[in-house]
DNA sequence: CATACATATACATAATCATGCATATTTAAA
DNA sequence: TTTAAATATGCATGATTATGTATATGTATG
């Protein structure tokens, strides 16, 4: 069963549902318009989102609302936190003074060895 | 074929990989003995991992020394800012007055509705 | 050049999963 | 209580993929 975050994303049609709701709650006919995938896939990746608390459902008529959740996002940031240290260019080694250097050097990145 | 950032991070072992590499470079036998399958398992991963940019190789000797890039953190600190609205609780809106009561009343948290 | 060690890859297999189709369920309206 | 609209679910299928085994490639060392 889906219940790990990372798989949550790792569909395309599920984040193209999540960014469908980034400005606010779709009802579930909306967001099949906007995804291009028939009903009942739609549906199926509202309820794997639901169970990872990805989104709430709110009903509404005989329709369902149904809006993003902030939790999910904060703990992919909480994980991000823990690598953070490598991606922030190690200011806190050499003090601030570096940062201005940094901005100037930046195009000269590291490239990954072979191909 | 692997192309997608979040599909990449989707399988558990890939992700302990980055995690064993957290602290610097390892070869591939020190990263077998710490995730607990086949090293042919684990040059596969590594080979995916390079694939999307999120390891470096280096060879040393008959070792190869991998390491994590920064880049693809760094995506994901891009995409997940595109939903920094939606969980930094709008103090932009309100000003930050509210911060404090916020950070009182966060034990009342909206759940999501059913179940 | 032979041998040993480190890493990569081809192949087969089992498991997972996204999708569409058909149908069930829910809710409103007539 | 029919009828229709919105959403959910069971089933079958095709595709992808993680893994182990066996083997190949590369690199040092005798």
């Amino acid at each position: 069963m889906h219940i790990d975050l990372f798989e949550t994303l790792a569909d395309p049609t599920r984040r193209r549902i999540v960014e469908a709701l980034r400005d606010g709650e779709r009802q579930v006919n909306d967001i099949v318009r906007q995804v291009g995938i028939h009903q009942s896939g739609v549906s199926r990746h509202l309820r794997i989102l639901h169970e990872t608390g990805f989104v709430s459902v709110r009903p509404n008529g005989q329709t369902r609302l149904y809006a993003l959740r902030p939790e999910p996002f904060r703990e992919f940031e909480t994980w991000l936190a823990g690598y953070r240290r490598l991606w922030e260019d190690r200011l806190d080694r050499f003090g601030a003074a570096l940062e201005e250097r940094r901005k100037q050097n930046d195009s000269t990145e590291k490239e990954h060895t072979d191909e």
